[in-house]
DNA sequence: TATGAATGAGTCTTCATTCAT
DNA sequence: GATGAATGAAGACTCATTCAT
């Protein structure tokens, strides 16, 4: 009966597979490379799809962009369960940070996202979201302030990582974000005098 | 082929003009979105111009990458004098980070460079020299590691401006660096923020 | 992108439209001087089409210059039907060869694609390909090395016509063709007008 | 003084480097490809002296074919003088046109006067000319038929060896030759019933 | 509805030719 | 006279978008 229902195919999941196809293809070329043709042939369907499902290859793009922001968004969603269990430390941080450079695919599409921001207003709120998730959840540990700095300087050790043949290490980041964070604020957040 | 009149006849000075415009525009518009004909209306030259003194676009967009980098590297010596004059203590340094906020063509052209260097190896070469600048200027009283670490989140710091409508202020940044810089580990101490 | 509206829409017909436009004009300016603009504005088909369907002009020049041996083939399957009919003979062959002389498009295809062939491997196969043509009809009954001298003389005659304003005569040919020649070797003796 | 006279170069030697660039890259590349900038390249001038000699491209272009078609001009001398000391036998043409064959310049050159002449009614003389030439050569021993025949085949010769990667042996040539030229006239011409 | 043919605007690039120096 | 900078026409090619089927 479900197999009755959908004739050829189900039109979300096409949707889906465009999408996930220009979201690969902007990660691995670049936001303006992308176009309905090099889409269409990664995704394995025809040209028109591509047309048929967004009115201009701008809404494409958008949408790659915020299935690429999604998939951010899901990562924070896996470091704050890991947060809540293993503890909001420095240490647990780092490793989680770590681990996130270790996936070439997750800095890449964090970096994508931040870098169509620079020249679309659109996508700039994107990108505003992603770091201000990062922030919201150190901050009830470490105040608002200090959530910020190290939400900051993880953004800096993406585009370190992105740009350099080796990426950073776990020491490091842990130790660095020993010093901005301090230590946890006994239980609850505590409003301090952070800026943005 | 046309009776116009020839226009002025100084090589470097139209070499220099077109490349100054691909720079504007680079940072304007994005290093993906530069074409022979923006830069041509930009720098007021005909289009044969851009074609007659670089072969490809693709080394225009790299002598424009060239020139904003060299920017950035003039920025940077002027840190560099200003460290050597008024000491490297994290508030001087906090104060030279958001003067060059406030700049937006400063931040935009160091943005530019990395962004452009995340698809382009022979880009990222010059990516990686900026930082390290600024790394090379904080090691003698710092040390590598904590170098590396303020280097890092004042990339960090460059991107949140270029995301948010806010720039971050010179206390948070101060207050930050004096956190990961820690005491000068030179001989001449500074008075530092820090705290933790 | 227009308002236009769209012509016929038959793919494969237009194809040919196509190529014969570009076989065409490779006869008339030469294949060096073929252009998109050329092909299309003889065809009666917009610019575009050209590139839809040939990824290069290379391909196109290739298609077309593969039309012109095919017409080539054509003709030498209809030369190898009247041998067949009419005897292999020299005079019968001269006769042949005379009446292609006198089919200005015949020659020019010939010459045309021997021409291309100088400066480009892939059609010198082609060129090879047609002169074998006439050396197999021409070689069980003259064996390889007369076969092989006739049809160099005749290749020779195909490039006089095409460079002097006054045709080969009938009787010339033949008689070269029978001193080439000879006796025919097989069981099938025809009237030679061999002498010398 | 001879070397005071001339300030910097000799025009004329300059000419002629110009043109035997040209003729050089008309036998490589084609008489199609030929510019002003590869031209002066390859002649080792600046780009301004190929077009301060020859009005245009064309005119540069019709000295270069002049030149090749005098090199094999001078060719067919050396032939004539080679066939006044040996005699004008089968045997002895074969080996000058085997040798000859063994020439690839030599044979590009008559080529590209040929290949060019298809288009070019100027140059249609000068290919003309070269045939006639070699046709004189044979005239006197073996009359106007036969002479043609023979230039004619030789055409083919040189054509076959263009296109083939074997050439044609010498042995060949010769028994060919020897069918169509036959025995040499007594002493002196007989006007025959040739064509052309 | 789904497909891909159709179209032309726009891109990079090459070059003949002109002409300032 | 010699040089090479200057210019724009023209060429190959790509692609977003439209729309016939």
């Amino acid at each position: 009966m479900s197999d009755a229902h959908r004739r050829r195919r189900d039109p979300e999941a096409r949707r889906r597979e465009i999408v996930a196809a220009a979201a690969e293809l902007i990660v691995e070329i670049g936001v303006d490379a992308i176009t309905h043709r090099k889409v269409a042939a990664r995704a394995g369907v025809p040209l028109g799809a591509t047309t048929q499902y967004f009115a201009t290859l701008d809404d494409l793009r958008e949408a790659a962009l915020r299935e690429l922001a999604d998939e951010v968004d899901a990562r924070l969603e896996g470091v704050r369960a890991a947060l809540a269990e293993r503890g909001t430390s420095p240490a647990v941080l780092a490793t989680l940070v770590a681990e996130g450079l270790d996936d070439a695919r997750a800095v890449q599409a964090d970096r994508a996202v931040v870098t169509a921001a620079v020249h679309d207003p659109g996508v700039r709120e994107l990108a505003r979201h992603l770091s201000e998730q990062l922030i919201h959840l150190l901050e009830p540990v470490y105040g608002l302030e200090r959530a910020t700095a190290a939400t900051i300087f993880i953004d800096g050790v993406m585009w370190s990582t992105q740009i350099r043949d080796t990426p950073l290490d776990r020491p490091f980041i842990e130790t660095v974000l020993g010093r901005i964070l301090g230590e946890p604020a006994s239980d609850h957040p505590h409003t301090s005098a952070a800026s943005a």
